[in-house]
DNA sequence: GTTACGATGGCACCCAGTGCCAGCAAGGGA
DNA sequence: TCCCTTGCTGGCACTGGGTGCCATCGTAAC
């Protein structure tokens, strides 16, 4: 669920054809400048085109959909989930691994905080974008249940890999709206506390933790 | 997450307007028909409004939205749920009373399995409703937040209830895709388990459970 | 140059969803 | 019987996301 900006294609490589006019990342800046403006909604496809300088069509050639621009490259951070978790000792049980992996993965430099904290105001608030959220997040579940596979010895799409990576996501969704609510809040100790939180209501009656 | 046939509105009561043409069960039937035919994707509300005979424009004042066809009356079957809940006794731990609550929310009469099939596909399989299901299961969520609170004595979008709802609803998710992919399967057990596992893997490192 | 390659962006099109509004089908008077 | 009110219907036009097609442009290598 963290993002980084993603690596700049080379200024100019050894490539034969036309140079790409923009970059993602340009975009991706484009548009949360009028998305901060005039809200997502009320932003079209054409507004951040014409912002950019470029075609409606070539916008699509860049983000395969408008729902698609908050979410930078995280398809390429989820290998950082990946490696995170991976590198857990065996030790350390399975949701312990899991909590901590999630804490980490979710560390952002505090000069990237306030962008971090408009992207996931979109991605978490704005309905199109809440919805299609669930989209992007199967691939971060489908690590987690890989992880929660290999441990317990199971098949990956066995019940309890996925109800545990579904169980986690939706914590970690839970921590981040509190996270947005609280403008002082540390993500990480949010995260952690949610994971444990739950934890805790399975442990009985009901203690609070900490 | 369960649903049935709404209560068809009076046939002809004392009203003065004109009589409606049709009824969301109705539409929902066509639709379902179309949908098993050529798929969800594939059918456009134009196909829908022509097989039922009506306008396009009509259709919308049915549903809201193509995405909210396979949802039935969902909004009502969520005060089942509610009340379910307020039904458990204080004694049963809070975990256990979700639980037991979200299994019998679910249950499904034999003769309506193949129908809730057919829904439960379509809304968990169609990546156009996956997506949108969030936004519909805010609502559930909402409720098991609400009772996660009053149980803790917390507010309910404070970090517990919250995480505790988003984690519930996740695992009950799991559980309608293990269901989904195992004609035979038998989804209160689903539930039961996927709950059961969840809390096991908090437990400690991992023990399988029955 | 010329060629090969890859990006661009215009155009036409599909489809969901919405505002507007004329018109239709009932019931209840007068 | 004629109207009036009420409420549903559905056509029309329009917005906006997303896609297929294709001519054109810019660059590197030969």
């Amino acid at each position: 669920m963290n993002h980084v900006t993603e690596t700049k294609t080379a200024a100019a490589g050894g490539q034969p054809g036309r140079r790409r006019a923009t970059s993602r990342v340009e975009l991706e800046h484009v548009a949360f400048g009028l998305f901060a403006e005039k809200g997502f909604e009320r932003t079209t496809v054409d507004d951040i085109a014409a912002a950019a300088g470029i075609g409606r069509r070539t916008f699509f050639r860049y983000f395969p959909s408008k729902n698609d621009i908050p979410w930078g490259a995280f398809e390429l951070e989820l290998e950082r989930m990946r490696v995170r978790l991976k590198a857990c000792p065996r030790e350390v049980p399975l949701m312990d691994a899991i909590r901590l992996a999630l804490v980490d993965f979710n560390r952002v430099e505090s000069a990237q905080i306030p962008w971090h904290r408009r992207r996931m105001e979109l991605i978490l608030r704005v309905p199109a974008l809440v919805a299609h959220s669930t989209l992007r997040f199967a691939a971060w579940r489908a690590v987690v249940a890989e992880f929660a596979a290999e441990r317990t010895g199971q098949r990956p799409d066995a019940l309890a890999p996925q109800a545990i990576a579904h169980a986690v996501l939706g914590v970690a969704v839970a921590a981040y709206e509190r996270w947005l609510d609280d403008s002082g809040a540390d993500l990480g100790v949010l995260l952690d506390s949610a994971v444990r939180e739950l934890g805790a209501a399975f442990a009985d009656g009901w203690h609070s933790v900490s």
